[in-house]
DNA sequence: ACGATATACCTCATCTGTCAATGTATATCA
DNA sequence: TGATATACATTGACAGATGAGGTATATCGT
């Protein structure tokens, strides 16, 4: 995990609402899924990842039900709802407009790259 | 100001001492250049400005001094120092990172983009 | 049979950064 | 004289991240 969690903070919702726009999925294997996708650079912390599952089911982004066992325990599966959806796709742009923005100010550099 | 501080949380300091590598500058001053590099689509709230200040110093990342007037009431002046010139490097670096990790964490499409 | 390990979920107290609200003071201009 | 821009500062409230602690099941080697 060699990027803090404060860098990126603010973006756990969109980062498992993403997960979640490829199916239903439960923690543990979203966790897993993030870790391989950044190999290895990140991974959500316990507290972090379940918090951010009742704030996003309170928030009518996700729903959920028990699914059937695995060879652990049991899994709490997640379903991304209309509404989560809709609040992905501006997350998502705004990532791209605060990518751009980011960019320009960290940049010692003379003005105007494109991005 | 259409992106909300939320979503570059913990950039705060990296941005002030970015302006803070081009040379000595207060905190009006930073605010408005903030403004103009980002077409007025982001600027600090002047309590999140100020805190910061206070913390970067506290940490030995800027000092301060008293300026002359201007137009307006006296002027704080902050100068980088080497601790926060080495800081700014590494947030720099981990920026470019962040950035990598979140464009494969927020995007739906099958792996392997390069950037 | 037993212990280690991986799977899987959960909560709470604490810490940190952001910000609304509020306050002070000076210079300019109509 | 009052509005506006410049300029700095503090405080209480709030929200997200996390360390630390907990529960439970399945597998695998010895």
């Amino acid at each position: 995990m060699s990027i803090t969690a404060d860098t990126l903070r603010g973006y756990t919702d969109t980062i498992i609402l993403t997960q979640l726009m490829r199916g239903d999925s439960y923690g543990y294997e979203i966790n897993r899924q993030v870790q391989r996708r950044t190999g290895g650079a990140y991974g959500f912390k316990e507290a972090t990842l379940y918090t951010a599952f009742r704030r996003l089911e309170q928030s009518g982004l996700i729903t959920s039900y028990w699914g059937e066992d695995g060879p652990g325990a049991r899994r709490r599966y997640y379903t991304i709802t209309a509404a989560g959806k809709q609040f992905w796709e501006e997350r998502s742009r705004e990532w791209e407009e605060t990518r751009t923005l980011l960019n320009a100010l960290l940049a010692l550099e003379v003005e105007h790259e494109s991005d």
